[in-house]
Formats: structure tokens, C-alpha cells, sequence
DNA sequence: TATGAGATCAACT
DNA sequence: GTTGATCTCATAC
């Protein structure tokens, strides 16, 4: 079995980071799997909660990498980040979509449906699916209820711009799993094929 | 397949 | 009062 991820991973450049996640395995609880999208946010991002500085909502993304970053979207869902580079570099991956691979059970109980595909394809069904929610917010990664385990096998990484932002809409910071099916949704270059 | 409404909360103007 | 790092369901094409 391979080392967890610990700290010092988070502790670097939040774009190296959102690209080795890719095919990670990613668990809550037991209740996870590999995680196939994800997309990355730096205080110098316009688009970024952390770019017009420290709020309560968003004080964790200040503190030290390698904890999680739990807000509401909408009013509605949760969504979970992971804090990256060096404290008050406000910087984190936000999860997106996951590959269900472990308490599939579960996950088809919370969200109400038998569909593997649409269990955790998008952020807030990840939260949704893995029962994660504000009360998670600031708990470390390298610990239960979270844990964390690199990718063992290649993968081929796409990249595009993020999704439902309306700042910055340009960066090509969406990293995803090539040709996945549980991606929230295809990347150009696969659309196409 | 595509578009639109509604749900509902915290930050910000 | 407005706006989102969203999702689901309904209706239209």
C-alpha cells in the first residue's frame, strides 16, 4: 500500500497539486474513490473566494495547507477544497467529480439514485454523496474521517476552463481524467473526438 | 439535446 | 437587494 497524502504534498504549487490528484483515491468515512476533475483557485484568481481577501467563510483557505475547505454553493450544496501551498497563500483545489469505487451503497442511499455515473459528477454531489458539510470545514486531510492515497497508475490529464464561473473565464485550470465517464462534464478535446 | 425556473445562504454593494 | 466555484426537474425543440 502506498504512503497517504500528508501535508507536505498540499505544500507546493496548487496547479502541481490539482494535476497529482488526478486518479488519486479519495475517501470520507470509507465512502469514495478515485477522484477524476477537479479545478484550481489562487488568491491572485479573480474567480478564487480568497482573491478580495480574509472572510469567515473562507478563513480556512488562509491557514495551512492540507486541510479541507468546506463552503455552501448556492445556498443549497457543499462544496470541499483542499488547501494548498504555504499558510496565507489562500490558495486550494476544489474536488469536482469522483470515480465511486468504495460504500457505493451509501452513496446511492444519500443521493436518492442507482445511476453510478451521476453519484459524485459534480461538486456538490461529491459533498452530497460522501456526506461531507460545513460541519467538516478546517479538518486536516491526513486524518480520519479523511484519507487520502496517491494515484499508482498513468494517467492522461486534460485541461480546460473551469465551470460555472464568471470571472477569469479564460484559465484552463479544470484538470480532468482523459476520457472518464464520471467526469461533471466531457473536456473539449474529447468532445471532439 | 437544450434552455429555464426554483431552491436558499453568506458575502458584498 | 444582488450574486454566486450548483443541481434537479420541467418543458420545448
Amino acid at each position: 500500500m502506498p504512503r497517504p497524502l500528508r501535508r507536505p504534498f498540499f505544500a507546493r504549487d496548487v496547479h502541481a497539486v490539482a494535476r497529482e490528484l488526478i486518479g488519486a483515491t479519495m475517501l470520507f468515512k470509507g465512502v469514495g474513490g478515485r477522484i477524476v476533475e477537479v479545478e484550481a483557485y489562487h488568491h491572485t484568481d479573480p474567480a478564487a473566494h480568497s482573491y478580495n481577501g480574509q472572510t469567515r467563510r473562507n478563513a480556512v483557505m488562509f491557514g495551512p495547507p492540507g486541510h479541507a475547505y468546506v463552503y455552501r454553493s448556492y445556498g443549497i450544496h457543499w462544496c470541499v477544497n483542499f488547501v494548498c501551498e504555504e499558510e496565507g497563500s489562500a490558495s486550494a483545489v476544489l474536488i469536482r467529480a469522483i470515480e465511486p469505487t468504495d460504500g457505493i451503497a451509501a452513496m446511492r442511499r444519500r443521493r436518492g439514485l442507482k445511476d453510478e455515473r451521476l453519484l459524485c459528477s459534480g461538486p456538490g454531489r461529491v459533498c452530497e454523496a460522501l456526506g461531507i458539510t460545513g460541519a467538516h470545514n478546517g479538518l486536516a486531510l491526513a486524518k480520519p474521517p479523511f484519507a487520502l492515497w496517491p494515484r499508482r497508475d498513468d494517467v492522461t490529464i486534460a485541461t480546460g476552463p473551469r465551470i460555472g464561473i464568471t470571472k477569469a473565464v479564460d484559465l484552463p485550470w479544470r484538470y480532468g481524467l482523459q476520457g472518464s465517464r464520471f467526469l461533471s462534464k466531457p473536456f473539449r478535446a474529447q468532445a471532439a473526438r
